[in-house]
DNA sequence: CCATTTTTCGGTAGCGCTAACATGACTGGA
DNA sequence: TCCAGTCATGTTAGCGCTACCGAAAAATGG
């Protein structure tokens, strides 16, 4: 029988001499049971009992091991991340947050990449035969009707994050689209824009579709006819962000400024407006949206609307995770709606308009 | 007592059905033991033993639970990902690469972010006080000597990527920067470009002066003369590039081809170039060093140096759970160089010289 | 005051895996 | 032939925690 003190001259590697939960127990002088119960936020502890094993926790550092806690609690929650191809500034702020968010929460987060359209039903498959527990879904799959189909069919819980729309059935986090695309509209009016030309984004994306009616709306609420011609469709990529800024400035009126749905298109069009011996923003105001790190590596810097990216797949795997866990416990919990706050960011690359 | 039925009644959720090690060993004849050796790469197994395991592995898909494992195996690896500001298309790969071979490894990954030369040996500190086993060094911390003396006196194992001259002490895992810029300039010159100008990285970066003397090897080859108007100092922000180009472009004699040390300020030449109403490649061509996303997200597509950044994640990854393991069992790992291969991409941005 | 319920807590038995030792089957040299 | 020295495999004992059950203590009721 191993002493305590062998035990802890076994113990390998940094951090070797961890307290565990039974140092706590004999320290508050209560069993490790009711250590493991205060942890756990179970009831039926005596506020004395719950108060001395606290003060031990606080005193002793004392931090549960996570691996044996998934061991003991009855299974490690793994989670998919299935992506296609968003913009690689959306993409790495999406993994960061997604990745701490995991690491906190002691679960294992399998990366699949799959291209849109074609296959990501299949990659899907794949990745829930391999065992996952749910699936996160960044944008552009989480508007993939086909996707939802299949998550249902198979049961799977997952979470759509910066949807435009939610599909029925399956939980989300977003930010309020439509709202962001208003505020940030009427900042450009607030400026003396009258004639302001818009760049819609993937069609495949809801999101894109809140984002031209808050666009609109803020026009209309300004008394300023829509202008059909003063909008243009994109694709959220840089490429479709040029030849979208071309045709602006090639209207009889061009406009004199440019909302982007995206920073890559917005980008692109402040490429556009130098190539044609254009100042940003003397002569053409441009505005994007999302802020990714695109958006301050260009010049000038891009006033945009904030999308807390990180904070969202944050929020996302945490909602993955109590729904798993709610499931477990045989509940079938509702899906939920989590909308976060956007920001607007005002930089360098919009202003007054000329004369 | 349990018997098996129960158990497997008793386990919940998804994945409740996973085979254990147990049902491995019985279906190939051995104890749990001679698996768990066949799993991890243990020698004094009989091959014929060795192949009954791995078809029972294989026929019931069996995935050792990440759980047990680390809480029975003495320790779980914790790897901190320190970054600071690199391009976003950049960081994205990387993380990509280190996140699956981390999943592939069963080990954590901790990604924190710092400013470049402000805080990183606090943040670094804060890793390792967390228990970190290792810590993994993107571009451009892997040439901060501050950090690298901080983990050298802390004895914490890292691992420097795509750094251009490795600090001694402190594994690395790089391209051949000298090679690659060499290669790209033999490719611009074949196309007959006798002027081309080229922008160095950021100082900060050793790879950049790798890249430089690539440049001006392979010019000395040729037999042309360096001729140091046109080279340029960048610092691998877009922003710097467009400053570099425009210097470049104001000579009384420009280049007929401009060769940047990441796709970033490649992409402001192109910039500059349209903004002056140049064609690329027509009047100037344009070549670019990564091949991260951006080189494919403007147009013209960039042909530039391809760097396999996921790679050479992954392999540092690996190259730093080889070297933990070997310390945990006492021994000193000599640190180790690989140099991954890199490719040259011809896309859209170069051609021959204009007249 | 005792019988019954409810609350609070501890003991036991693993979760699935591996380190460490034990065992047995060989090999080869004296 | 026998014993030491391999090698191949099995056995035992946990890793640190929690589910489960049952016992003790407290609350309730008649």
């Amino acid at each position: 029988m191993a002493t305590d003190r062998e035990r802890k001259e076994k113990r390998k590697g940094r951090g070797g001499d961890a307290p565990r939960i039974e140092d706590v127990a004999k320290r508050a002088g209560v069993s490790p049971m009711t250590v493991s119960r205060v942890i756990n936020g179970a009831n039926h502890v005596r506020p004395a009992a719950r108060d001395a094993v606290n003060e031990a926790i606080a005193a002793l550092k004392y931090a549960p091991n996570r691996a044996a806690r998934s061991l003991a609690g009855g299974g490690q929650i793994r989670l998919g991340l299935l992506y296609s191809n968003p913009s690689a500034a959306y993409l790495s702020e999406f993994l960061v947050g997604s990745l701490d968010q995991a690491s906190r929460s002691d679960i294992q987060l399998v990366v699949e990449k799959c291209d849109r359209g074609k296959g990501e039903v299949a990659r899907a498959r794949h990745l829930i035969a391999s065992g996952v527990d749910g699936i996160l879904l960044p944008p552009p799959l989480c508007d993939s009707q086909a996707l939802i189909d299949l998550l249902a069919a198979e049961k799977v819980t997952a979470v759509a994050v910066a949807t435009g729309r939610p599909a029925d059935g399956i939980s989300a986090v977003s930010i309020d689209d439509f709202a962001a695309a208003r505020a940030m509209t009427q900042h450009i009016l607030a400026q003396g824009h009258r004639r302001i030309g818009f760049i819609i984004g993937n069609p495949d994306q809801t999101a894109s579709a809140q984002r031209v009616e808050g666009y609109k709306a803020a026009l209309a609420e300004a008394g300023i006819a829509i202008d059909d011609t003063l909008i243009e469709q994109g694709l959220f990529t840089y490429r479709s962000g040029l030849e979208a800024t071309e045709r602006l400035l090639d209207l009889p009126k061009p406009p004199t400024a440019i909302f982007a749905s995206n920073d890559d298109m917005a980008a692109a069009a402040v490429a556009v407006a130098h190539r044609r011996g254009l100042d940003v923003p003397g002569d053409l105001s441009v505005c994007g949206f999302d802020d990714t790190t695109l958006a301050t590596a260009i010049w000038p810097e891009l006033t945009n609307v904030r999308q807390p990216i990180a904070a969202m797949s944050r929020a996302a795997v945490e909602m993955l995770v109590a729904e798993i866990n709610a499931r477990r416990q045989g509940n079938t919990p509702e899906p939920r709606r989590l909308v976060l706050d956007f920001a607007l960011i005002e930089r360098e690359s919009d202003g007054r308009p000329a004369e």
